[in-house]
DNA sequence: GTTGGATACCAATTTCATTTTGGTTTATAT
DNA sequence: ATATAAACCAAAATGAAATTGGTATCCAAC
């Protein structure tokens, strides 16, 4: 009862030891920990009074485990709002325009740089469907096309995939409004000469008009929807 | 040259062939259909013909294809690029720099409209904390949290969840980098000058400073980075 | 009897090699 | 010229094996 092993506050040496430890070794950017079999090993304590020790910590939120992965350092990440059916149940169309207003003319500036003779092309292509659409529907499908084509022009996986994102919260989204416009795009729809500044001022690299042209576009596009409500 | 076999309008034929035995067969519940290598020899025609006809009804829209998954009926599906996980993949640091200078910019400017004096006084915390920061991490942190109060501060629960995708495949990525940098912040690291103008620049509602002031900062952020490779 | 250590086992997860798949190129033949 | 076959590539799916946190069991020490 005497020497210092059968001390019943011997635990909390351990965590102490731990905390140290933590302190001093440099983990990964992930903050993940060495697993428990070599943490034990290292530290020349039992799993089980390592598995003690991290109860206390993780009990302080001072880290997270989880089977399979391990156990990391910090707070357990949050629940992100990646998922798409969320975003759409939270948002709304005038968040979803004020999003794309956001994002789009940036893409675009970033577009001017990057876009590729292909690219300007599809651009094109997808400015003479929509002219020729017969149909809201088909319009729709060209102009949807003509917008990714432009983020796909950003040379930029990951703001392709945001944009994607934005697309998919934005069909998600319930409009509530129904369609009271014409069966088909009149001529002078106001999007096919702003959609064809944009894609102009792509082809000339002129980087400003790219984003102020898609910027301008997009607040037509918000106008006129919000007049409609 | 009179033979059927070179009449130049065969393809045309494949292509109805084609939408026939589509129409027939009764495929997946996912609506995936056999791979081209079966299909060319179930239909009697070359893989290269089979393509070709292929490649006119994915024009049409009727399918769609993607590498290693396969050939599916109706229009793609709407996540496609959305997963966090494959991004990561795909992705790479410096792209993960370029998208957050094309978007926190614009956020940052937004949020400078919409910012509440709660939003302020959490972000100041921020500043204060990541310069008493003892580590890295620690820094890291209270960094991570700045930017995320920013974009909350947008009132856009969308632009969030963006950011908050962004910021999930900012982790996710491989940074591969080796951290040969001091144990701790120091004092004149450039951030804290830099964070200190963004918010000044919010709490002043100076939009322009604002987005100025966070391009500049990530663009400070992203020689160092690159600096270092 | 209680405590702690070693061991084995479980299920979730990751890892890695293999296979499959659409996309592309090359050589050959008709 | 055009079509075909074959080979090759990278993305993605697949499946076996290893890893990892969580749990139960048995045993020794006191």
């Amino acid at each position: 009862m005497l020497n210092s092993s059968t001390d019943p506050h011997l635990e909390k040496g351990i965590v102490t030891q731990l905390r140290g430890y933590l302190a001093q070794i440099d983990l990964a950017d992930d903050g993940r920990l060495p697993p428990e079999r070599e943490l034990s090993a290292a530290l020349g304590v039992s799993r089980t009074e390592l598995r003690k020790a991290l109860d206390v910590l993780e009990a302080e939120g001072q880290l997270w485990r989880h089977v399979g992965k391990g156990t990391f350092m910090g707070s357990r990440p949050l629940d992100t709002f990646a998922d798409i059916a969320a975003l759409a149940r939270r948002s709304n169309p005038a968040e979803v325009m004020r999003a794309r207003i956001v994002m789009e003319p940036e893409i675009c500036r970033a577009a001017a740089f990057t876009a590729t003779p292909e690219d300007i092309a599809e651009m094109r292509m997808c400015l003479t469907r929509s002219r020729q659409a017969e149909t809201w529907r088909q319009y729709e499908a060209w102009d949807t096309r003509l917008h990714r084509t432009i983020a796909e022009a950003s040379q930029n996986t990951l703001l392709l995939g945001l944009f994607d994102t934005l697309n998919a919260v934005r069909r998600a989204v319930t409009w509530g409004r129904l369609r009271t416009e014409p069966v088909k795009p009149l001529p002078d729809h106001h999007s096919f000469a702003e959609h064809e500044a944009i894609v102009d001022a792509i082809e000339h690299r002129d980087i400003a008009a790219a984003a102020a042209g898609m910027r301008a576009h997009l607040q037509t596009v918000e106008r006129k929807l919000l007049d409609r409500q």
